[in-house]
DNA sequence: AATTACAAGAATACTAGTAAACTAAAGGAA
DNA sequence: TTCCTTTAGTTTACTAGTATTCTTGTAATT
């Protein structure tokens, strides 16, 4: 397994929650393998409590499986579940834009511009790892200037299963497109035009199209 | 604090998520209570990890805060975090409706119809228990018929939010009115009318609308 | 040969004890 | 008096051990 720092007081539950995430994203942890409390306790060194806590809060989401006194899985891909994933995540997000639509301020949508800057520096300055966690910022900030957090980590949850197939993903996205999708949902809201800024966020979030049959014939193992 | 049974085969977690959940929708643990594991621990009769468990859990939805090594509280009623939970499930809801206008199948129907007629039999003989159970089935239902059981799960565990300012509420709401609003919706999923399915939803979840200042002056410290 | 019974092993659920951190009150010094 | 220090107590975070349950392999029996 992928073990990364652990952060200045980060707790062992958090780290335990980052470090499996990361590897199931990363499918270091491939989906239908068998992890064990103890096992990845000693891994991580860490006891079994805070691990357990982890697998616990992954299991909320589907993310992993716990059978009490047999086992834990990672779960395979379930299709459905990717799908369900999406949905929330598009519903959500066109009713925020649409609020900040209503509510955006000159601050919110500089913060906004200055994000796309710097993405726009990383096209320049070729970084995919600065430019995934700047998407990432982008969406947070939407949320944020809309006073929606909490629906946010909600949705976030859930992006795991998103994620890891987007890793299995056989072509990737095109940087610059997403940063013009960016573009487009900002001038969306500068204008206060609702229905352009839920097309706009609606387009950018299709692009994560996964070529499902693709994929699955390449992976038959990971899918349920 | 009231304890109810604890079923066959409920795990020690979930007997103390639910008594908990229950006991702050009810008040009973109030808002702004100071708790800790051991002694909802022993007033449970379990020990401190599935109770510590149980907490972690309210707390990723800001329904308990923990404070390592001070203590825990049940969070304050904070007005926006009440709104915050209508609009996810508003807006949650609406696209559940419309999905359900594409694809409801006969079946389905005739669940909510049935759930509907036994709605007016506890009309007829007044049972507000059942009612209210057979109004989260019906909402349920509508999120199992389009296969969004995950989605329901997820606004679920923000509902408490809600459900605890309902029952400060001064004033109830006729549960003829909310039959009334059931059929509407099921009317309007008949008719793959998404507008007017849109729209019933919407009135009826906008029936629950909480007199925020009349029940502030009731429980003032209850607010945050 | 097939099936059942049993034992060994492994895994989570739960219990319990320790560590670390924070609070608050008491007491001493300026 | 006021402020700082210290100490006792409480709390959650984490560690560790026990209980229970399920699986699997083996041996005995039919």
């Amino acid at each position: 397994m992928h073990i990364t720092e652990r952060f200045a007081k980060e707790t062992a539950r958090d780290f335990a929650l980052r470090t499996l995430k990361h590897n199931i994203i990363i499918l270091e942890l491939a989906p239908g393998s068998l992890v064990s409390e103890n096992e990845l306790a000693s891994e991580m060194g860490l006891s079994r409590t805070p691990v357990r806590e982890a697998l616990i809060e992954l299991s909320r989401a589907q993310i992993v499986e716990v059978y009490p006194q047999k086992g834990s899985v990672v779960s395979k891909i379930d299709y459905h579940m990717v799908e369900e994933a999406r949905f929330i995540r598009v519903v959500l997000e066109k009713a925020i834009v649409e609020l900040a639509c209503e509510c955006a301020l000159e601050d919110d949508l500089s913060l906004l511009e200055k994000n796309i800057k710097l993405q726009e520096f990383y096209i320049q300055n070729p970084s995919p790892d600065k430019l995934l966690e700047l998407d990432n910022e982008f969406h947070l900030d939407l949320f944020k200037m809309v006073h929606k957090i909490q629906t946010y980590y909600l949705m976030d949850s859930m992006m795991v299963h998103f994620d890891r197939v987007r890793s299995m993903s056989l072509h990737t996205i095109k940087d610059i497109k997403i940063v013009e999708d960016h573009k487009a949902v900002l001038e969306a809201i500068k204008n206060k035009n609702k229905d352009q800024a839920k097309q706009a966020i609606t387009k950018h979030l299709s692009r994560y199209i996964i070529d499902k049959d693709e994929i699955q014939k390449e992976y038959p193992d990971y899918f349920k």
